[in-house]
DNA sequence: CTACGTATTAACTAGTTAGTTAAGTACAGC
DNA sequence: GCTGTACTTAACTAACTAGTTAATACGTAG
């Protein structure tokens, strides 16, 4: 998995233009992408639609066609970083690999990809913000669940079957225990900074906490 | 030190009246309470002056003449947060403990003290958002620094003048390690219950987490 | 008791907001 | 070429928002 080739949404260069030309499929994704900026940056009520089409290459009529409402707008955004993430960690590949690198190598991909999508990672706070209420109305929810657990739990019983890893947690937790790191890297980042005058998400940081976080899980898992 | 003692803000009970009592600092305070509880709901964007205006004793009018502006009223409610936060930390007492009951203890109170205090988490998740900018504007935040650190970079050289703790990480690192844990508890709390069902905040799992916590820091300071 | 400054209540306001109405037009099918 | 529909632009709107103006009154000093 290359990181690199999962990129922030970009707003294609604007091209002035007196001619209108139909694309619904390039207006609904101008539009998401320009969303998806601006409500990571500013949160959902913070975000302003007139803002978000002002910053698009259409109008906020559009933004009301093909997305009903600014909550769908926004349930649309979150949902596509939902799936954005789920699919570069179906992608995670740990085959033919020990436990131990197995889990250092799924610690450290989760890493890089958290660090590559911090839109998404905020999308995410943001929605706890507001309890998660929007997420619970997408349909699109039960398929959301991360398909990284199935492959924790096998490296997980691997390192078990090897006398290796603790048996007293389980994958969720050990799931739980790299997202935290990673998402509050991004998600505590200013705060974080304006105290103690250190930015985690400096590269000068970055393969020290990718370090880090490896050590820390695999040491945690073979602790005796 | 003892985490019911330090509770979340609660407004005073109504009290019916038609006379009009002054006391200052009564107002002052009652406005902050709900403040706190309203931005920490609703977000920094999302809070509205006349809702925290109408969930307190008095009017709209009154939180312009304490406060100046809803960033003013925001940032002090921020303000609070952090010196709360630091107030019981300056009371975590380590005295007389080896470097690893040391840092286990610290750990655990720091969870402690994080699953006390939710709406401050929460505001201090919601002040990312912001990019930190309202905080940069407090005339307090010299004093912000965390003096946990100091207890934390102690441990660490008691540990390592022992033989027991790696040498690799400084003490905001173990900070940082610590907050995540804590922080993600919370701030991320309802897109994992959503997505894994599992609520990290349920009590049913505050012992296996408290534990979690304790063994991952220490298992990753004292490995070899 | 009076005066004055501070604290308080009540009503008002200009600008903003999410959403809506109306009109125009590209494009495909016939 | 005509028609109908989906896509698009432009202008409008009722409600909301942070903040303001005006009036009232409490509490204390003299």
């Amino acid at each position: 998995m290359d990181p690199s080739s999962f990129d922030e949404p970009q707003p294609e260069a604007v091209t002035p233009t007196a001619e209108r030309v139909r694309d619904a499929d390039r207006t609904r994704a101008d539009i998401l992408d320009v969303a998806t900026t601006e409500f990571s940056e500013q949160g959902y009520a913070g975000a302003r639609v007139d803002e978000i089409a002002a910053k698009t290459r259409t109008t906020k009529r559009m933004i009301y066609y093909y997305f009903q409402s600014k909550e769908n707008l926004y349930l649309a955004a979150l949902e596509r970083a939902y799936e954005m993430i789920r699919a570069s960690e179906r992608e995670v590949d740990v085959q033919g690999l020990g436990p131990r690198e197995a889990i250092r190598r799924l610690a450290e991909l989760t890493f890089d990809h958290h660090e590559s999508h911090p839109h998404f990672i905020r999308l995410v706070t943001i929605e706890n913000i507001h309890g998660a209420k929007h997420i619970a109305k997408s349909e699109s929810l039960p398929g959301l669940a991360d398909p990284v657990l199935e492959v924790l739990s096998e490296i997980l019983r691997s390192g078990r079957a090897e006398g290796e890893f603790r048996d007293d947690v389980d994958a969720l937790d050990v799931h739980m225990m790299i997202s935290a790191f990673c998402v509050f890297r991004t998600a505590n980042r200013h705060t974080f900074k304006a105290i103690f005058d250190r930015d985690m998400l400096d590269p000068r940081y970055r393969a020290h906490y990718r370090t880090m976080l490896g050590d820390m899980v695999l040491d945690y898992l073979t602790a005796r």
